[in-house]
DNA sequence: CGGCCCGTTGAAGCTAATCAATGGCCGTGG
DNA sequence: CCACGGCCATTGATTAGCTTCAACGGGCCG
């Protein structure tokens, strides 16, 4: 259905040469192969389609969602450079993958990590971080949801994404405010007044819409634990 | 630390006879081993701690939460029999664990998938399946807890532990108002009159405080997609 | 220069949190 | 067996915060 779905079948992913070791901080073992590109809002996988491959960021990023019955859509999770999304049980998706800019992937094919675990076991522990990591975005996610103000989620957030995108003090975010509302399950317009009001509290300078100061960063972090 | 750290060095899991098949629904590979017994609200692991085991629920339910610097509980996620639980990244668990009643689990150390990839593929695939599968409750809660009023939480939320339970229409909750109150983000008042209301509209029957009947899945359903 | 899109700001309404009190279940002890 | 006490759940009244509706502003591109 997709226009890149005749690619995956030649898609490799090839384990790079130095041992892992459980302590390193940084990847050791890397994807490497063709990449794929996405332009502004272009579609990955849509909900339903086929779950053949998981995709790895290599620049720019990605939001996966869900349309509700009312309309409203609910972003799952943002995909950074580095991460890797569209794990599945079933055999389809069950959230839609848009890129939010200009955006290369690699793919993988489902089962690599079985199948590559005695022949590649570097390559088969990187999948299973991934997916382990792709779990534990998910989780730091409710702790962001679950009963806590407009303002503390969206310090949260942007604490998250500093740390994600390199953890400088200053970066551009790579989605509308909008893409943040339907992630953090509030309106544009709160987000809105809660980028206002941290910029009050000297917290955070928003110097464009998309380009974030952090300012003080031990405020925003007792803001929300 | 815990009292049974002890005993997790010769717990092992061994995979069954059958063959695994893709499409069958339920598990057709078993892990077998001796069971760790737990109370009601007693610990299974503590943030912090070493994260040397995945555990699976024979019986009995765990909740998996951390509590935030206000003092307020966020529970991350609700662990049913057959569920498994505490993968982690880092060495240290990153939320702690406790039996909602009397409890069975079964440990499995970590690394265990790789380590059996080639000798035992079932096994292997199991585990797999079981961490994507925690993956994938974990993206549903997201979904439970955005932009969505307290009653659409508390339906969701009912038949989630319906169908995890075995999909039956009358079933007894395994966790108290205030369990469900700190997993959806609400407060204990919100969350019994959202219990109130949906038995108003004849949607469901509160038979007493842990017992729930299922009067009208489609409405539900339709309540939260 | 003009139009459009996105983001910000303002005012009013509504939902859930908070504060407070009552009710029901169950264990213990009389 | 019944009485009492403690815990949990429910219900009520008020407050706070977010959503909604509406208007304005500012940057970008034709």
């Amino acid at each position: 259905m997709t226009a890149h779905a005749a690619a995956h079948s030649f898609l490799v992913a090839t384990p790079a040469p130095p041992p892992w070791r459980p302590s390193a901080p940084a990847e050791t073992v890397e994807l490497n192969g063709p990449t794929l590109a996405f332009g502004r809002d272009e579609e990955v996988f849509g909900e339903g389609e086929s779950a053949d491959c998981v995709y790895r960021v290599v620049s720019g990023a990605v939001r996966t969602f869900r349309i509700l019955a009312d309309g409203r859509r609910q972003i799952c999770e943002f995909h950074l450079p580095g991460d890797t999304f569209g794990f599945e049980l079933s055999p389809e998706h069950h959230t839609s993958a848009e890129a939010l800019g200009p955006t290369r992937l690699v793919a993988v094919r489902r089962g690599a990590l079985l199948e590559n675990a005695d022949t590649a076991p570097e390559f088969a522990r990187l999948l299973w971080r991934s997916a382990v990591a792709d779990l534990q975005r998910s989780q730091e996610h409710v702790l962001r949801l679950g009963h806590r103000s407009a303002a503390e989620r969206v310090a949260s957030f942007l604490l998250d994404v500093a740390r994600r995108l390199g953890d400088h003090d200053a970066f551009d975010l790579p989605m509308s405010r909008q893409d943040i509302a339907d992630y953090l399950g509030l309106t544009i317009e709160t987000v809105s007044r809660s980028f206002t009001q941290l910029q009050g509290l000297d917290m955070i300078a928003v110097r464009s819409c998309r380009h974030i100061d952090l300012l003080d960063r031990e405020a925003l972090i007792e803001l929300c634990d």
